[in-house]
RNA sequence: GCUCCCGUAGUGUAGUGGCCAAUCAUGAAGCCCUCUCGAGGCUUCGACGCGGAUUCGAAUUCCGCCGGGAGCACCA
């Protein structure tokens, strides 16, 4: 066995994939989608939505469809549109349509107009606060008894450019007197003055959430609509439209809130902090955005795995960076080709030997990745780490790892031999590097940076992402010119 | 205040009346292995929020309580 098939000794991965819940009526295939408001580029949060999505349609065969809400112009940032597709991509999500709803008003306006003709809306110019008063008491506003045919001339004024910001919306009827105050009545159409990023000042009147929402569910054909249980209230506000027009119902699915700690998140809050230079960029490594963690090595299949495993329940949970620092380590474990970096590292010259040669494998498990080399001659000096010097006593013997074995005397070390047999007699193992090494530094997810030096061998890897033994994995971002090389920590 | 959702180990998760003195992952502790504090192997730790009810039998059903979260925008 051993001869024969190696690899089936040392990988047996355990390879317990959970699969999703069965969703419901999605034998003969599925619509959903993935419906961003492209104010910003994707963050860990938004990716529950869009693997979910992804995992399902790909199970049950079907289209995807990528939806940007961009109904709010003095949100909308005209970059986000392209990022949040590259995330997606990266994330490996196969998205097959992509639309935006600013280029949908027309319809919006078609549906609205249905909707009043119908008696199940109102033009009202109440003023906002007031009207949100005599809903919270259950009352009803003056308007919302107006007949559907002064409602629509309303209507067409409004569309004529007839009236102000603010003076007049357009709002969807549901109950009065729903005892949940979160479903009375809501706005549908708004007048918006600012110009929008993609269409100008080609429309005034916007619609709003619910409202484009409902339409555009059913005319894209959705099956299954899976999103977030904040959005369990909207949901039933969005059912008053299926209902009016008598559309058929997809399945809605509403996952529970995730609670992520020590990450910066608000789109508003990183796009002011990168204005004022605070953040290098929505990458920045201490973001929890998509292309940030792409920087720093997280493997997408470590995202995915992370949501799979989560599912779809109502339950409301906590992200754990742990957990998917794990996920990641499993997969890049494979990959990673093992290098030494020295974090504040002290000289040591060597004695006792004129001549050292240090060969390696650059990972422990796979052979076929090669070997590193490593020949010093001469007067020849190491840099070990400060945390080793200080545990070493003087006397006692360090094996410097796949180099030999040294005895610490003074500051310098005497070069004993190379017999590993010092490792049963309680020599402890360091690493170490050479004099031809890198300043590196790594930047940590918390903003501080770790300094160091890595082994020449490390500038080969440029890119990718390795292991620092005994340290971390990294991924390894770039070099100045001089030759100091920039990481960053993914995880343990 | 009103309404809704949820409640299994530290973190997630399986479990839909008996197979549960509760699954798996992660974590922690220890041992083995390894020229890394990584990987791998083994062992251990750790949970059904509480109280009633139904039942021969409940983590699974019902009621109450407690706890957590969300929504109540001319944001999405």
């Amino acid at each position: 066995m051993e001869t024969l098939a190696p690899e089936l000794l040392i990988k047996q991965k355990k390879e317990i994939i959970k699969d999703l819940p069965a969703l419901e009526n999605a034998e003969n295939g599925v619509v959903m989608r993935l419906a961003p408001n492209p104010s910003g580029p994707l963050h860990i949060g938004h990716t529950r939505m869009a693997i979910l999505n992804d995992e399902y349609v790909k199970r049950y065969g079907g289209k995807l469809i990528v939806r940007m809400e961009d109904t709010n112009p003095p949100t909308v940032l005209p970059e986000a549109y392209k990022m949040i597709l590259e995330d997606l991509d990266w994330l490996g999500v196969k998205y097959h349509e992509v639309v935006n709803q600013s280029e949908r008003f027309d319809i919006y306006y078609e549906y609205a107009e249905k909707i009043l003709a119908a008696g199940h809306g109102y033009m009202c110019s109440c003023e906002s606060e007031a009207w949100r008063k005599l809903k919270d008491e259950k009352k009803e506003c003056p308007h919302r008894s107006t007949a559907p045919e002064v409602n629509l001339e309303l209507w067409k004024k409004l569309l004529a450019g007839g009236f102000k910001v603010h003076e007049i919306s357009m709002v969807v009827k549901t109950d009065i007197n729903h005892p949940n105050p979160a479903v009375r009545d809501f706005v549908a159409m708004r007048m918006v003055e600012e110009p929008h990023p993609l269409t100008g000042t080609k429309y005034k009147v916007y619609p709003l959430y619910n409202f484009s929402v409902a339409i555009d569910d059913h005319l894209m054909g959705m099956t299954h609509v899976l999103r977030g249980k904040d959005h369990l209230n909207n949901t039933i506000r969005q059912i008053y439209v299926y209902d009016y027009m008598g559309w058929p119902k997809p399945v809605f699915i509403h996952y529970g809130w995730v609670s992520i700690e020590d990450t910066v998140l608000s789109t508003r809050q990183i796009k002011a902090a990168i204005g004022e230079g605070q953040y290098t960029g929505w990458d920045d490594v201490r973001l929890g955005t998509v292309s940030a963690l792409a920087r720093r090595g997280i493997a997408p299949g470590a995202i995915r795995q992370y949501w799979n495993d989560v599912g779809a329940k109502a339950v409301d949970i906590r992200f754990s960076w742990e957990n998917l620092y794990a996920m990641n380590r499993d997969i890049i474990d494979n990959d990673a080709v093992r290098l030494f970096f020295v974090r504040d590292p002290h000289a040591r010259p060597i004695t006792g030997i004129e001549k050292l040669h240090s060969s390696a494998p650059l990972h422990p498990e796979r052979p076929e990745l090669g070997k590193r080399e490593v020949n010093m001659e001469g007067d020849i000096e190491v840099w070990l780490t400060s945390e080793d010097l200080e545990m070493a006593k003087p006397g006692s013997i360090l094996r410097l790892k796949d180099l030999g074995n040294f005895e610490i005397q003074g500051t310098e070390l005497k070069y004993i031999g190379n017999d590993l047999d010092v490792l049963k007699k309680g020599a402890k193992i360091v690493h170490w590097v050479g004099p031809d090494s890198f300043d590196t530094e790594v930047l940590m997810p918390d903003g501080s940076r770790i300094t160091g030096l890595a082994e020449k061998t490390t500038m080969y890897y440029l890119g990718k992402v390795v292991q620092f033994e005994r340290f971390g994995f990294v991924k390894l971002d770039s070099a100045s010119t001089n030759g100091r090389i920039i990481a960053y920590f993914a995880n343990k």
